[in-house]
RNA sequence: GGCCCUAUCGUCUAUCGGUUAGGACAUAGCCUUCUCAAGGCUAGAAGCGCGGUUCGAUUCCGCGUAGGGUCACCA
């Protein structure tokens, strides 16, 4: 970092614009916004640029707050929690633009636009035939009018030069005069530009570190021309790679089916996992470290570490990386979780062994193994996957035959042992799955343990995929496994 | 098209001129095993191309190629 720490404190911002959910893109530069503050002690503003009332959507900044709540980003200043800079929404500093719209129009360094929106059509137009990039500054009136605050007011470029600037992400950049144009500084309807209000805002809040995409690389110049023209020195820039489409095509928006950040709340994903996956898209801490706690995050952060290139989104790494945060969560908290998703689920609606809370207990390590987020509980349930563990199994007698080859009278023999060997059994064999699994092993073994132990899985489960038996029995109990056998006895009759 | 930028396994990435190019996800196989799941082990898998600098280039430079971004009274 060029600051040094101790001189200046560090001031970032999370500027998004209400115009809708926030997807991973807006969230990572949230969270690197939020880390690089946090790990210097720094301050973290929020911040709404609402300049656009038509692409305005209502609910939008509740909505923003919402996930970032959800996220566990929290900010110091902000519009639900004010500050010494309020308001923190832009359509709310308008005072603030128009003050400093006329410092730039006694500079000289503004105008009013005179042209009607044809006649600019009509110059890119001609541009355009003339294979020529369109320049406002091309056609800037001699003569322009006072602005009155119904036209446009433009912006003057101070001087036509080549602007070279230092980011702390992509090193040193430049670019020429042609990335200069007198651009709109107050639209005709009184708001400012995000070009414009952004760059008062972060001045007036102090902003020391400005982290944004990469899509602002290209018109930094236009910002490094107005800091110029109202004579104050730009903050640092850091500019954060883009996040592509899955297929790697192009820059994730959300007419590509970006998924809104709380959906990923629904599916049952931590914070901590998904602020730990967006981390690590576009930044690394330069070993081979990949699972980060929220502190970890803000101790190894650092922008320099930060990835030029864009970073294709994936649910692999996601997924993977919130079963181990999964792991790392107390065992309580855990099984909580799991209950409350097993109570709310509509398919398990009035089962009474939903309060039979020592079952419950046991089921718990089962379904653990088979998640990686707490919607896969549901996803469980529904597709059947637990339900014999709730309701007695629907099952073809034929499947209790191992591998389609085992005569009905050898299955009826041994699931018959295995019944017998359950009712003779002392209750504290059914204290763990590994007890069952003494007293079966051996009469398993000898006899063969697929023609065995197959039948009886299947005959405690009624699938082909689940638990082994033993954990089955242990499961639900002496009374309940000894039923089942009896019930796949009987249909072997 | 102009301008700006990027380029290592399928994916996320390490390497700050010298490495058998490392790790993770995903994939495959094996172990465990009646079947799943979980777990353990193993394997395959990469420097876009061409020049140049250098004793030596993935690394530095140029060109090409590919990809991205941007050229609004949107942010």
């Amino acid at each position: 970092m060029h600051t040094n720490p101790g001189t200046k404190k560090i001031v970032t911002r999370f500027a998004p614009s209400p115009t809708g959910f926030m997807h991973v893109g807006g969230v990572r530069t949230a969270l690197y916004a939020w880390l690089t503050a946090r790990k210097h002690d720094g301050t973290f503003i929020l911040r709404i640029e609402d300049t656009d009332k038509e692409r305005e959507v209502e609910g939008s900044i509740e909505h923003i707050i919402a996930s970032l709540s959800w996220l566990g980003i929290t900010w110091d200043e902000g519009p639900d929690i004010g500050g010494p800079h309020a308001s923190y929404i832009q359509s709310e500093r308008l005072h603030l633009y128009r003050m400093y719209a006329e410092k730039l129009i006694e500079k000289g360094f503004a105008y009013a636009d005179p042209y009607s929106e044809a006649e600019l059509e009509n110059f890119r137009l001609k541009a355009d035939m003339e294979k020529r990039p369109f320049l406002y500054r091309d056609y800037r009136p001699d003569n322009p009018p006072l602005w009155d605050g119904t036209t446009p007011l433009r912006f003057k470029v101070p001087e036509l030069k080549r602007y070279e600037w230092h980011d702390e992400v992509w090193g040193d950049l430049s670019a020429g005069p042609e990335a200069l144009d007198d651009f709109i500084l107050i639209k005709s309807d009184g708001y400012p530009t995000y070009n414009f209000a952004h760059i008062v805002d972060d001045i007036e809040m102090g902003i020391t570190h400005v982290l944004r995409g990469q899509e602002f690389i290209s018109s930094t110049p236009k910002f490094l021309s107005i800091y110029e023209a109202l004579g104050i020195q730009h903050p640092v820039y850091a500019t954060l790679p883009p996040i592509m489409a899955p297929d790697g095509k192009k820059k994730l928006g959300k007419r590509d089916g970006a998924k809104d950040i709380l959906e990923y709340r629904a599916e049952g994903y931590t914070p901590d996992a998904m602020i730990n996956f967006l981390a690590l898209l576009g930044w690394n801490p330069g070993d081979d470290r990949e699972i980060f706690s929220r502190d970890d995050l803000i101790n190894n952060f650092s922008l320099e570490k930060v990835q030029r290139s864009g970073a294709q989104l994936s649910d692999d790494k996601l997924n993977w990386l919130n079963k181990e945060h999964l792991k790392l969560m107390s065992e309580n908290v855990r099984n909580e979780e799991i209950y409350s998703r097993l109570i709310q689920n509509p398919t398990l609606a009035g089962n009474n062994k939903l309060d039979d809370k020592p079952f419950i207990s046991k089921l718990y390590p089962i379904i653990f193994d088979r998640i990686s987020t707490w919607g896969d509980i549901d996803k469980l349930v529904s597709g059947g996957e637990l339900s014999y563990f709730f309701d007695a199994p629907q099952y073809d007698v034929t499947m209790l035959s191992w591998k389609g080859e085992s005569p009905k009278e050898e299955i009826k023999k041994h699931l018959t042992w295995v019944c017998e060997a359950l009712q003779s059994g002392q209750s504290d064999v059914f204290q763990s799955p590994e007890s069952v699994k003494s007293l079966l092993f051996d009469y398993a073994t000898e006899n063969g343990r697929g023609q065995v132990l197959w039948p009886t899985r299947v005959a405690l489960s009624g699938r082909d995929k689940s638990p082994d038996p033993f954990t089955l029995i242990y499961i639900l109990g002496k009374d309940e496994s000894v039923e089942r056998l009896h019930t796949a006895i009987g249909l072997l009759a």
